[in-house]
RNA sequence: GCCCGGGUAGCUCAAUGGCAGAGCGUCCGCCUUGUAAGCGGUUGACGGGGGUUCGACUCCCCCCCUGGGCUCCA
């Protein structure tokens, strides 16, 4: 057959093939092994069935199983089988919609009479998912108009529910909305005898090319997301294209386990929560306490060197300040219920400190030569969060927030952002955070004060501040707070996982709300910007990000015990104190394990406690002023250091917040 | 707040409608130790409250705490 057609390749080639000739056709013909990897083709931009006929012209990209689409079309189809064994455990079961997600796919179930699913039930869908699998059933795409498929799925109330937004005009990304000349077409994949489900597609060619997947947890989701409709059923897994590759998946939800802040403050001692005290509320052991103050400490100078002007404001307050702030009618439901005293007047837990930092500001007459005006605090505040969200340290119903509010000149707006956005990058830095971007959140749809304008003006700010520091910017649209918009600072972790950190806020509403002015080189008042930031956001929180970032071997300057000192003997325990009495004088957090026990095990232990230095010493170290030096992550320890050398190698590395123990500064004698 | 799980000693985990166990830890001895855990002993728990039962850790109800999600996040 001669050429009838001819397709581009992505390296710029041009092939010629048979008219008809399907994208799997053309994964064949270039190579075996291309076509054993191929799930699915990209055509002209769009991603289509490996059964889908080739147009003249077209430009094609052959889609391969360990490619990010090609994931996600994995777990899509996977999460098609396990729809389809739901309905065949659940014999009349209703599906929703059950997309591929980051690491895997989920769909949601609505079960007959009501039913829930429970942990038992995986392994039933688990197994009859591997029954489809092993059928090897095709794939099969169909296109039906509206009516036919609004018959085919009467029986399933959310696919019509979608079919009909379709109808409607909404952009649905679960089922197809091809126009052609006779209206919306919808699209079906449908494989086996029992199973079809709206989709645009692709999908893989068959169900035999899937199986190296986990069904992972149950949970409830409401539909659509919206929590005034139903709670539908929602299985969550996870799918891969080999087993190496789920292998390494799972290993690393087990490092990421490993990592938790919660397990290593109660395996190092940090914090508790203990249940006398209620959901949310952390109590922090002296080690935990230890890191805290360091954190603190280290903020302070930081924030002293920054022109910072330091200020506190107690942690109850008349109910008024949280009406004229505004906050009162849109969180209430998120603040602790007031006290009631004096005859009906009205307290509450501080939920944020604005408002207090605003009184502090107006408490006089204010001139231009006193901006910007930067007030800092650690201001303790409660919110009541909701039972199912308080997590671990992350979410927690009373936090410390490094609070600061700046009021400023509007024109000295743009430049104030600037410096605090450098000075707030550059403390994370200080803490071993390196990688980030910057989210913009502009004006929500609702519940938002102020004009468009100053929406705008505000927004247009953060953004040229954002740009100019260089890093990558996500708009996030709609997300930002009730008076303003904001940019958060977004930091990824040891392993990748994404934390938001620190947010800067411009507002124009509380200035007003408030009546602030300053009298300007002009002798007439004018209204304040207030800049609102969190750099760690809230001290619990980013000792937890701190945590898991480390997975709680924290640098020498954060830990909570420096050095151990282990005297080999009792003999020896003379020298010790003095080694301990050393380090001490240097300004370092260091202690003495007595010789109770075996020099084995107290390293093991220390080694467990990730103790970035422990040191021994023994007869010879007497003799000689040295101490055998073990340094967390080294192979192993190194004898005869001079003492004054160690201090030394110690002090440098919490002198410039070394992230790792170092090496000595010179290797001791032998 | 909603859905699905869980709560046994400080931690990790067992067992049973009829006397609740282990390892590690704690504490006390012994051992005097040069690098991943010396020996012996000791201590210590059914989250709380109701109910069913001759008898409840076990079955039922409510509450508290907690894990994973959903919703929320000034």
């Amino acid at each position: 057959m001669a050429g009838d057609i001819s397709i581009r390749l992505p390296d710029g080639s041009e092939k010629a093939l048979p008219s008809g000739t399907t994208a799997g056709g053309l994964a064949q013909s270039i190579g075996r092994g291309l076509a054993k990897a191929a799930l699915a083709a990209l055509v002209n931009g769009t991603e289509v069935d490996l059964s889908a006929v080739l147009p003249d012209g077209a430009e094609v990209a052959i889609v391969t199983e360990n490619s990010p689409a090609g994931r996600e079309i994995i777990r899509h189809s996977t999460a098609h089988v396990m729809a389809q064994a739901v309905l065949r455990l659940w014999p009349g079961a209703h599906y929703a919609i059950g997309p591929a997600i980051e690491g895997g796919f989920y769909d949601d179930f609505e079960l007959p009479g009501g039913a829930h699913f429970s942990d038992d039930d995986l392994g039933r869908v688990d197994a009859t998912m591997r029954e489809i699998i092993a059928e090897d059933q095709r794939f099969v795409r169909s296109e039906r108009t509206i009516d036919e498929a609004l018959v085919l799925f009467r029986d399933q109330p959310f696919k019509r529910e979608i079919i009909e937004a379709v109808r409607d005009g909404a952009q649905e990304h679960d089922a197809a909305a091809n126009e052609d000349a006779t209206g919306a077409v919808i699209s079906t994949y449908a494989n086996g005898e029992d199973f079809v489900d709206l989709c645009r597609g692709p999908h893989v060619p068959s169900t035999g090319r899937l199986g190296h997947f986990s069904l992972t947890r149950v949970a409830g989701a409401y539909w659509r997301g919206d929590e005034r409709r139903p709670q539908l059923q929602r299985i969550y897994g996870t799918a891969w294209e080999s087993a190496a590759a789920l292998a390494e998946h799972l290993h690393r939800l087990e490092e990421a386990e490993r990592r938790d802040h919660r397990r290593i403050g109660a395996e190092l001692d940090l914090f508790s929560f203990p249940d006398e005290i209620g959901s949310g509320l952390p109590v922090f052991h002296p080690r935990g306490g230890t890191i805290r103050r360091v954190m603190e400490d280290y903020s302070r100078k930081r924030h002293e060197e920054g022109g910072y002007l330091f200020v506190s404001t107690p942690h109850i307050t008349k109910r008024e300040l949280f009406e004229v702030s505004g906050h009162l009618v849109s969180f209430a439901d998120g603040m602790y219920p007031p006290m009631e005293l004096d005859g009906g007047q009205l307290y509450y837990l501080k939920p944020m400190n604005c408002p207090f930092h605003i009184l502090i500001y107006r408490s006089r007459q204010r001139s231009y030569r006193e901006l910007p005006m930067r007030l800092f605090e650690f201001g303790v505040v409660y919110r009541y969060e909701l039972s199912g969200v308080v997590h671990g340290l992350t979410r927690v119903r009373g936090l410390t927030m490094d609070d600061s509010h700046i009021f400023c000149a509007p024109e000295q707006m743009p430049t104030e952002i600037d410096s605090l956005l450098s000075f707030v990058l550059g403390m994370l830095r200080d803490f071993g955070l390196e990688d980030f971007y910057l989210e913009l959140s502009t004006k929500p749809e609702d519940k938002a004060l102020g004009t468009d304008e100053e929406w705008e003006v505000a927004t247009e700010a953060l953004r040229v501040a954002a740009e100019k520091a260089g890093l990558e910017l996500v708009l996030d649209p709609g997300g930002g707070a009730f008076y303003g918009p904001k940019i958060s600072v977004q930091a990824r972790d040891a392993i990748g996982r994404t934390w938001q950190v620190s947010t800067i806020q411009v507002d124009f509403q509380l200035p007003a709300r408030f009546g602030l002015e300053y009298v300007g080189a002009d002798n007439a008042r004018h209204r304040p910007v207030m800049l609102h930031r969190a750099l760690f956001g809230s001290v619990e929180r980013f000792l937890a990000i701190l945590l898991e970032h480390y997975a709680g071997a924290l640098p020498t300057w954060l830990a909570p015990e420096q050095v151990r000192v282990l005297p080999v003997k009792a003999d020896n325990q003379p020298y010790a104190h003095a080694v301990l009495d050393r380090l001490r004088a240097a300004g370092l957090r260091a202690s003495v394990e007595g010789a109770d026990s075996g020099v084995g095990a107290r390293v093991a232990r220390a080694r467990t406690q990730k103790l970035p230095s422990v040191v021994v010493v023994g007869d010879r170290d007497v003799a000689q002023g040295t101490v055998g030096v073990n340094r967390r992550g080294a192979e192993r320890d190194e004898r005869g250091v001079p003492l004054g050398l160690f201090i030394a190698e110690v002090t440098e590395q919490v002198a410039t917040r070394a992230v790792a123990p170092g090496p000595t500064v010179a290797a001791a004698d032998s």
